[in-house]
DNA sequence: GTCTATATAGGGATAGAC
DNA sequence: GTCTATCCCTATATAGAC
């Protein structure tokens, strides 16, 4: 309370090379976009949840729109990669071939959005239409997976339609958080077994194991604790 | 320039109901927070276009969320007697019936969606699960309209998921707006060309009437002009 | 590579006049 | 019923030290 001065200096952040920090911003940004919103989300929030200065993220990427946008690139490229990985891996012919696929992209998929910054960051890009910059990085990935369904897998139009269907479905039950009362309402049980089927236990499972902390205390070395605690509105 | 003073004092908007005012401000909001996001959007452009002073707006409502909250309730019964109306018509009997069903509460939720208000303020709601009000109001709204469709319209349980599907792939094109592109993307017509089918007009048509004007002027007296026309970021 | 300090703007909300 | 004035907090971004 009454120390002479020295601000205290906040640990003095351990040095550490600039690629290696971007992706921890990256990730962090990923995680706070996700649940605060584009306009919700602060840089500050992400800093905290970095383990650094808010200023130092605006250093690094010059504005929150950027940030976001890089944040954005980085999970249409992940489910890009992941698709295409396994559109490419060598499969039976035979009628059931296109379900078989469509099956195993599907699981691909509720594997990748498990992940609530990437699920909440690509959501966050459709409803940003109205966003010259945003939005049209939205409609070309989404695109770009069409295109990918068409002719990397050879999907038929109507198989895609259901496939990405299916995939906006999962997307709006995992946003709204439906696992989290899997137990106490039997409707919303009831559409996840449906809609989940053989990756309900996934879902299930990812529901406990969250929470971003963006507000409290600083994070990277293990401290024994702070005072913060702000806000949380 | 250098009129003794008198401050424009704003066309002296007129004294109309509560109520009705009431109406005005929901419908502004309802398209402002569509466009900007609940975070992104200001109530000083809710009241923009509703043409009224932002402290009325707030006084109206208490605070932001509060009208985020009623705009988002207008969003979900308007959607809830939509197709309760549509269920409760006579129908006929035979395999088809299901199948029939379904089609028109598909083109009566276009329809709905149509207005990018309502749409987005629904994928607003969606994408707040994080937010403790928000997130249980949008848990709830969507399990009301799933089991009305399970009791009310009778529908078997791969036919609701189904139909949700669709309705949330509905809401994705609509919100990145494709619409936009259709012309310019052969993928992105084909993809709505299977997705909407019947529907495609409809939506291609509300495409061009648009524009929300957050920024800008006020809005009711047909003014000759104003200044303002500030930011638009 | 990382921080502290701070300029500066924007936006929600309140007070009180008309 | 509606506005003007305005308080005050929050948030992005910049400057510059270490």
């Amino acid at each position: 309370m009454n120390s002479t001065s020295a601000p205290e200096p906040a640990q003095p952040t351990e040095r550490i090379p600039a690629a290696e920090r971007r992706e921890q911003i990256l990730a962090a940004a990923s995680r706070v976009f996700g649940e605060r919103g584009y306009s919700g989300a602060t840089t500050d929030q992400v800093a905290r949840v970095a383990g650094i200065s808010q200023p130092y993220v605006v250093r690094m990427f010059g504005t929150k729109e950027n940030l976001f946008l890089e944040v954005l690139a980085r999970a249409l490229d992940r489910l890009v990669t992941s698709f295409r990985q396994i559109i490419q891996e060598p499969r039976e012919a035979g009628p059931a071939a296109t379900e078989l696929l469509a099956s195993r992209l599907g699981a691909a998929y509720v594997d990748l959005i498990e992940d609530r910054g990437i699920l909440l960051s690509l959501m966050q890009a459709f409803i940003s239409g109205h966003n010259p910059v945003i939005g049209a990085k939205a409609r070309a990935g989404f695109l770009e997976i069409y295109r990918m369904l068409r002719d990397e897998a050879g999907f038929p139009p109507d198989t895609i339609r259901e496939f990405l269907a299916d995939g906006m479905l999962f997307n709006t039950l995992l946003a709204i958080r439906l696992p989290d009362i899997f137990h106490e309402d039997p409707a919303a049980a009831e559409l996840m077994r449906c809609t989940f089927r053989g990756k309900l236990d996934v879902v299930l499972d990812a529901t406990a194991a969250e929470s971003t902390d963006a507000d409290a205390a600083p994070a990277p070395p293990a401290a024994g604790h702070v005072d913060a605690a702000k806000d949380d509105k």
